[in-house]
DNA sequence: TCGGATGCAGCAACCGGTTGCAGGAAGTAT
DNA sequence: ATACTTCCTGCAACCGGTTGCTGCATCCGA
């Protein structure tokens, strides 16, 4: 039913080899040939079949995109950029979702090994030691997670909360809190070690705690028991749940406290006060990444560390300091 | 490299046919036997390569799911459920952006029409007719949109804004206005039709208008200059542009206006005041756009239309007309 | 004029499964 | 004992491309 390159070799007058070559090594068939098979093909409305390719070339021409949950507002710009630059590179992108489950991960990541060509892992839940031992059998390139000795995509965490905290000092505040996200979180890691080398300021660390709004709600009691004038929150969603605790018990944002968020995502900057945040380039994200998985599937050659840089977005969740 | 079926075959001692029956019609092989290749299958780690079984059975075991924009708040909880009910029955989904751009979704579909078995195409910007042009190269099931003689999951817009304008009719408002959305929308044009018919109310057009928190905020020059008490928005981010809008001019939400979004996004769970909102059943559509199009694909039979309820959740955003 | 290089196209095997057909073994009815 | 099923397995062609190899022209330099 669907035409064939047999068919395009019949219509062409030509072997069927050639008319694969007209149009994967044009260069090792003569011109006119080539422009003659390529009409008809166009004429009869031949598409290569991808399965077909993939059976004798290994190569599908897809990768896999992995991520914790498709409806965590952190993601989707990733998704977006990373499929958007896939298609620039003639791939498509399968992309799943994990629901937050180690388990499910894994499962994914095998079925999904055979009919790709590479997986790009996003804020993976799972042990160093099986990312490295799946690695063997696709390759990898991890977002938001080091793991040694593979590719890996990094936002600059650690830098962002520096950015945070200087931000709370030149506003006066001399005591704040670091609401922290999961326990495992690299992301929330970075960030703590970052705040703690501050001088200048006594940080409190607040957590774990879930990274939705739900965990911000109610770290804010904690926040408001430790006496600090400054939040850094693991997340925006964090952010807008500790303001929206403090503010029900009567503490003004950013009157009494300021509040900084992480992540920049849309809900941020339509909540009230609109949202004090570190912005994470995640389009960014998802293009190097993709460019990444390609290149060491390309040419085997297997890529390093890509960090990226992160910035302060000032907006209305910050303040001075009262005295 | 990868093993396959012909290592499972001489390590099983049958005929590599077996295997294949092994798994793909077990009642046409000797239980005993089954069992043995089985064994030996996953002793081998052997996982088979669906290229190949594309190629024969001319069916891929992924479907496509095109949307205009990933970060648009309103797909991704779509997007988590169809994929988590197209893994249910064993199916890949193959998530693209087409950016809003009818060109790109129209490439998008023929590049992607050979190598899955069926695409959801949710809000397409294409033209009926295109759409039912490409829908003799691969079933469709569309979203949220009204293509004729084709495959449909609509959310019922219309009875929305009935629920909507009741809702406001109660607390007292006697004069609204529907802010609507981009003039090709199908649910603007249902929620435009169920508004005008309802009585005991006045109900003022302002439109068309993007659908962003942009074009609210600039609509709500509009609605103040209009008189109105109540507004029904497009969806949650005109909403909240228009609450912006208005508190900006010293308009109170909920004390002089009372505002209603649709769609339920988060953001408007977290943006203040709460939103009152239309729930759009979106987890749903994508679960049962799934169902649809793999009942298609498996049996040819093309289904109907399916029509899911909204609902109304009364948050903070809207209150007593005040008279 | 001849040997050798070069360019182009055809041949056929192959990728990894699936499936219609054939055939042997065991079971059943006659 | 014979004929006919039924059950199971093997054989081999096939899906739609790709690619190493061969072979034929043509062109080149000597």
């Amino acid at each position: 039913m669907a035409v064939t390159i047999r068919d395009v070799a019949a219509a062409s007058g030509v072997h069927v080899s050639t008319v694969s070559r007209a149009f994967s090594a044009p260069h090792l068939v003569n011109p006119e040939t080539r422009t003659r098979v390529l009409a008809v093909a166009e004429d009869l409305g031949y598409r290569p079949n991808r399965a077909a390719r993939a059976l004798t070339t290994g190569r599908t021409q897809n990768i896999g995109l992995i991520v914790a949950d498709i409806a965590n507002p952190f993601f989707p710009p990733l998704i977006k950029a990373a499929q958007a630059q896939a298609r620039l590179r003639d791939y498509h992108v399968f992309v799943a979702d994990t629901d937050e489950d180690p388990q499910v991960e894994e499962d994914l990541i095998q079925t999904l090994s055979k009919q790709v060509d590479g997986v790009l892992l996003c804020s993976p839940r799972l042990t160093n030691r099986t990312i490295e031992r799946l690695s063997k059998e696709v390759p990898f390139v991890v977002v938001n997670r080091r793991v040694k000795g593979m590719p890996t995509v990094l936002m600059d965490a650690g830098r962002g909360a520096r950015l945070a905290v200087e931000h709370l000092i030149g506003l006066g505040h001399r005591r704040i809190a670091l609401v922290t996200g999961p326990s495992g979180s690299w992301t929330s890691k970075e960030m703590q070690e970052a705040a703690a080398a501050m001088a200048e300021v006594d940080v409190v660390f607040l957590g774990p705690n879930p990274p939705t709004e739900r965990g911000g709600l109610a770290a804010a009691t904690d926040v408001i028991a430790s006496g600090v004038t400054g939040v850094l929150a693991y997340n925006d969603l964090v952010a807008i749940g500790v303001i929206e605790g403090l503010v029900e018990r009567g503490v003004s944002v950013p009157g009494h406290v300021s509040v900084i968020g992480v992540d920049d995502i849309v809900s941020g900057q339509l909540s009230r006060p609109k949202l004090t945040t570190i912005a994470m380039p995640t389009a960014a994200a998802g293009r190097i990444a993709v460019d990444m998985l390609l290149q060491s599937v390309d040419s085997g050659a297997t890529t390093g560390v890509t960090m990226l840089e992160t910035s302060l977005i000032v907006r209305e969740s910050t303040g001075r300091a009262h005295t």
